[in-house]
DNA sequence: CATAACATTTGACCGGGGTCAAACTCCCTT
DNA sequence: AAGGGAGTTTGACCCCGGTCAAATGTTATG
């Protein structure tokens, strides 16, 4: 009878912490690899124990593959859930910086408190108003309604060579500090740039756009991807 | 260290089903009385063990002062954080409307399950982008930051004689389906109103609008408030 | 190939928010 | 004043998502 009750869960057994545990398995299982039991929960800020059992709860729950010892991986309805939960953070982050006027690097922890709240008249409305969009304000895919993922040509900056030039499609993190930092220098998807320097011995990298000359460190450069012009 | 962690709850204690309780009982005193356990069990749609045990958990917390098998009401702090999920709950029904363009029978779930997930910095986003209302769609008064409310005219529909001439303020349901019809007929907040009937032994009311002759049953008649013009 | 180092799981426990059935209060009526 | 019925609380129990410490599995290394 409860529409709020409705609302927060669909299915019984699907709540805010599983959905947060399918979405961080689904991170670490998209090369392949299955996801070990401590890397989940230390991105999840829970003891390893803690994780063990709650996978195993997850894998009655026929969400997760666990074979122990080994590792975890999703199934088919895992990964639906996984995907419908990243579909709405992203949606959420779009629609925070475009709507609300929230900083790009900003949003990611708001996105992450409502991406578990919101149902999918809301996660809709959202998409329309943004005009369906395809990635979110770092760049990251945002998956269809379906599951799906647009095809795209987004390859490191880091694997590219001197004299490169491309437009920045993707900075790939979440943490506020960094994104801060790369946004000031107005190195956001949608930047072309130009490769100048990349200096031996993990040294820092230099890039020219349209605003300047950057000179970054082999850390932040690892989290640029670029599409060649 | 988790931001994530940090938005979710910033006292340790106040949860979700914390500030439900909070906003039900707060419901319940207004008038002064002090909740009684079925009541607020009902509301919340568990039951009155249920609820009774919680109670004495958020007395325990002191933010409940529970007189055993008399009643409920809340402490100062208790008080302060129902009237900002309050307000909460109200900015977001005015966004949803305002922003969204959801419709007024449609925000008041949204707006439950988002109320307990946004924090201070969305909550402040919203209500400068909204430009500080006062009032949720339906009319209910926003408290300020403070827990402070509006003075306002408010009287009830059925409390005035036939002849009455005034504007609607207040629509006091939750109700979906309630709020459509009262809605389809243009009776929302800000239209002026002509009361010019009352059927005796609780029969209907007639009033005239800008959008023509209404009747209403006494059910709905008794939810609309009015300021006398 | 044995063993150390590390990752993982198990076991005992906790708090939170529920359930149902039984016991208890309160208060109204006779 | 005594019962009875409604409302409330308690007790025994459940699931969920955690903790820590101990046991166990896996793997790399000398």
């Amino acid at each position: 009878m409860s529409t709020a009750k409705h609302m927060q869960r669909e299915h019984v057994g699907v709540n805010n912490a599983t959905l947060h545990y399918l979405d961080v398995i689904y991170r670490l299982t998209i090369d392949g690899e299955s996801a070990n039991t401590t890397e989940i929960a230390v991105r999840l800020h829970v003891t390893p124990s803690g994780a063990s059992v709650m996978l195993k709860r997850l894998s009655e729950r026929k969400l997760v593959q666990l074979t122990p010892y080994k590792g975890a991986t999703l199934t088919a309805a895992g990964k639906k859930l996984a995907l419908r939960t990243i579909r709405r953070h992203r949606l959420l982050e779009m629609f925070l910086v475009t709507v609300m006027k929230f900083e790009w690097h900003e949003v990611d922890p708001h996105a992450h408190a409502l991406e578990t709240a919101i149902n999918d008249e809301f996660e809709e409305r959202m998409d329309l108003m943004l005009g369906h969009p395809t990635r979110c304000p770092h760049g990251h895919l945002i998956p269809a309604k379906d599951g799906s993922l647009p095809k795209v040509a987004d390859v490191p900056l880091m694997d590219q060579s001197i004299g490169f030039d491309g437009i920045i499609r993707c900075v790939d993190t979440d943490n506020g500090d960094l994104l801060k930092y790369i946004g000031d220098q107005g190195l956001m998807p949608g930047t072309h740039v130009h490769l100048k320097e990349v200096a031996p011995y993990g040294g820092p990298i230099t890039l020219e756009s349209d605003h300047g000359i950057h000179t970054l460190g082999r850390n932040l450069a690892e989290l640029v991807y670029v599409e060649r012009v």
